[in-house]
DNA sequence: GCCTCCATGTAATTGGTTACATGATTCT
DNA sequence: AGAATCATGTAACCAATTACATGGAGGC
């Protein structure tokens, strides 16, 4: 269960409610894990009911802030050890390249050309991210290493996108 | 419904039978989509109700085999098309990533090394996959296209690991 | 006063995994 | 005869999305 882990990942860095959580799988973590606030607030319960965070705080508007335990801490360092169960991704956008084969050549080449201008802006998102800053923390330091998949996963399908509208034409 | 599209664009190329299916998931589409036999055998039932496949065959030991319709095809396409709805990717293996800073250095050092194994064989397989004959088809080329996205994927992974790995020494 | 954003929750439904259950064919 | 593989299905459970529902705080 990825979800209950995520949660606790990013309560080991600080203490968050969970609409600040919900937003932060709407940034940076969108291209791991995403989740839903519906999905969210009931997790923070049972999360907080097995002690692996604390409410530490309650603000106006029913804010709740939340904070990992150290056994919540302790869970997720058992996590990240077990990297066995995990399953292949999923990704619908590649799914689809499989069965571009099916399309007029037109609508294949629009298909990869959308595909290439939503890593073009995802790229420049990320590099506009990294430039900021020299990391100085563990965290941060972290945090930049994890970046840098992201950079080198858009630039990687950037470049096969522009190799694979070539490879698509009709004259070949 | 992603499951649904993926079956019809596998039986789009030639009929086949939810085992067939059932190890195709387990083969070349396993990084992008995968699914169990209970959850395909049900979803081929309701594709059959709505007329987008057809029963073509039944063979030795209860084997079914099915082919799409032009009606399925028709949906395929409409589903290639309609890109809006997909949400971002999700990758236990990547999530890690972003926590690797709660890990003792040689810990995260060891999650990083088993990563750029994984990429490592994977890359060779798809590479092999490459190698063997030219494709001539039009479903052959737009596999090698799809392949090539996987080839791409792996090598820029593989190469973040290395770097990766430097990033992360302690004394840095 | 009205709009936007902050903030939390529940209910209904669909999607997906694990476990249960059965049996035929082929290979050795 | 026994093992491996082929082959299909159902049931129970868990994960995730969509829709429903409510209200406070701050800006204009």
């Amino acid at each position: 269960m990825s979800l209950r882990h995520a949660l606790l990942g990013l309560l080991a860095d600080r203490p968050m409610s969970g609409y600040q959580l919900t937003r932060a799988f709407d940034g940076s973590l969108a291209h791991v894990w995403s989740a839903r606030h519906s999905q969210i607030y009931p997790e923070l319960a049972r999360l907080r009911d097995k002690g692996l965070i604390d409410l530490v705080d309650e603000g106006p508007r029913g804010r709740k802030t939340y904070a990992a335990t150290p056994e919540g801490i302790e869970e997720l360092r058992r996590w990240m050890l077990e990297t066995d169960g995990d399953r292949g991704g999923r990704d619908p956008a590649y799914l689809r390249v499989f069965f571009l084969w099916l399309l007029e050549p037109a609508d294949a080449a629009a298909y990869v050309r959308r595909l290439a201008e939503h890593h073009r802006t995802t790229l420049a998102r990320y590099e506009a991210a990294a430039a900021e800053g020299s990391p100085t923390t563990a965290r941060e330091r972290a945090f930049r290493v994890a970046l840098e998949a992201g950079i080198r996963h858009e630039r990687a399908l950037l470049d096969w996108a522009g190799w694979a509208l070539h490879e698509l034409e009709p004259s070949r």
